[in-house]
This record gives C-alpha cells, structure tokens and sequence, in this order.
DNA sequence: TGGCTATTTGGCAATATAACCAAGTAGCTA
DNA sequence: TAGCTACTTGGTTATATTGCCAAATAGCCA
C-alpha cells in the first residue's frame, strides 16, 4: 500500500522541489530554457552546486537538457509543478 | 529573490510531503478524518513515528488536529496538495 | 487513586542532503 | 595542440532527517 509505485515516484518528485533554489530553478526554467551560467548568474552559488541541483531536477523527470556548443540548456518538462506554487500561497 | 517568503513557505511544504509515509497519511485524511490509532492501523511502524510525521504535517500547515477524549483525529487542511499527485503521475 | 489507552516528547544511531573545492570532461578558438 | 569556457563528478565536512526505544503526559474507568 504505501510502497505503491505511486508513493515512491511522487515522494522523489517532491524531494526533487524540497529546496528553495530548486524550486527558483523551476520558476526561471517556467519563462524559457536557460543554460547553467544563465541560472547561475541569478542565483549566488558554485556552479558545482547548481549543477548537482540540477541533475536531482533531472532524476526526477522534472527537466531536461540538451547541450548547443559548449553550453548546456535546460528546459522544464512538467508545467504543472508550478500550478502547486499558487494552490499553496493561497492557503496562507 | 531566492530567499523570497514563497520560496520559504513553498520549501517548507514540499518537505513536509517528500516522505511516503507523510504522502500516504495525506491520502487517507482526504478521505475523512482519522485519530492515529486509525493511522498506525495502515501504516507499519511505531506509534511515536507516526506522530512525528504528524506534528511534520501541521508544522506545514497541512493539517490539524482536535482531541476527542483520549484520541486525537487529524484532518486535511489543504485537499489542494492532493491535485498534485495526478500531475505528476500524469507525466509518467 | 491506580491502572489502562492514546498520544507526544527526548535521546540516540543510522542514513541522507547540501555546499564547497579540486579535478575531470567536452567543445570551442587561436 | 594549447588554452579557454562551460559544465560535471569526486571527495569531504557539516547539517538535517528518520526511526526506534524509553519515558512523559492526558484522559478515561474501576
């Protein structure tokens, strides 16, 4: 019952967006694809750090990336995450 | 930016439901309110476990909670969080 | 009051997460 | 090829989370 697949897909999904930068991530990614430095340029972390957050958005299917050149670019795949944004400001 | 009161409010929340036992409880306080007897019922593990997951849930606001005699019932307070689950589920 | 049930709290050990630095990889461009 | 930029990965330390047991609290009921 509670080792349902559908329990352990969606508690991987939530603990994708449990932190605040990941979640700033998904807003940014909401308005375009960006590239790392793009992202890192708003956010005031190593790139290392970013790119490890990123690759949790990533495991959890959430995003995706593709590289041009030597940048790489990452788009979000799920739209509907950020839906939750609004149902739970609301609640406060 | 990052450290805007949404995304606070929004982490705070998104942890209190990255846990399957936490997403398991929230299922079943949508169906009606439970005491955590009812909850321990479905749920194999400690009673003191329980609990702590619990008091996860109302620190979010996700949840509240009423003492009736010598039990206490726990009900939803949020049945938005809810709608999550078919996004994300949805995608897969 | 004493004992029982339901629940919470404290403490501890095991595990997971997060951030940084350093080093590695990949694709330019000179 | 050498050096540069963009990014990822490995390693380490600090911090947070989880789950259990034991003990505390609260409300019955005899």
């Amino acid at each position: 019952m509670i080792n349902d697949i559908k329990y352990v897909q969606l508690t991987k999904v939530m603990k994708a967006m449990a932190h605040p930068t990941r979640l700033f991530i998904l807003d940014m990614l909401n308005e375009k694809e960006h590239c790392v430095c793009e992202l890192q340029e708003q956010i005031n972390a190593d790139m290392s750090t970013i790119s490890k957050h990123l690759s949790v958005l990533r495991n959890a299917g959430l995003v995706d990336s593709r590289k041009v050149n030597n940048q790489v670019f990452y788009r979000l795949l799920c739209p509907c995450v950020l839906d939750f944004y609004t149902c739970i400001i609301k609640q406060k």
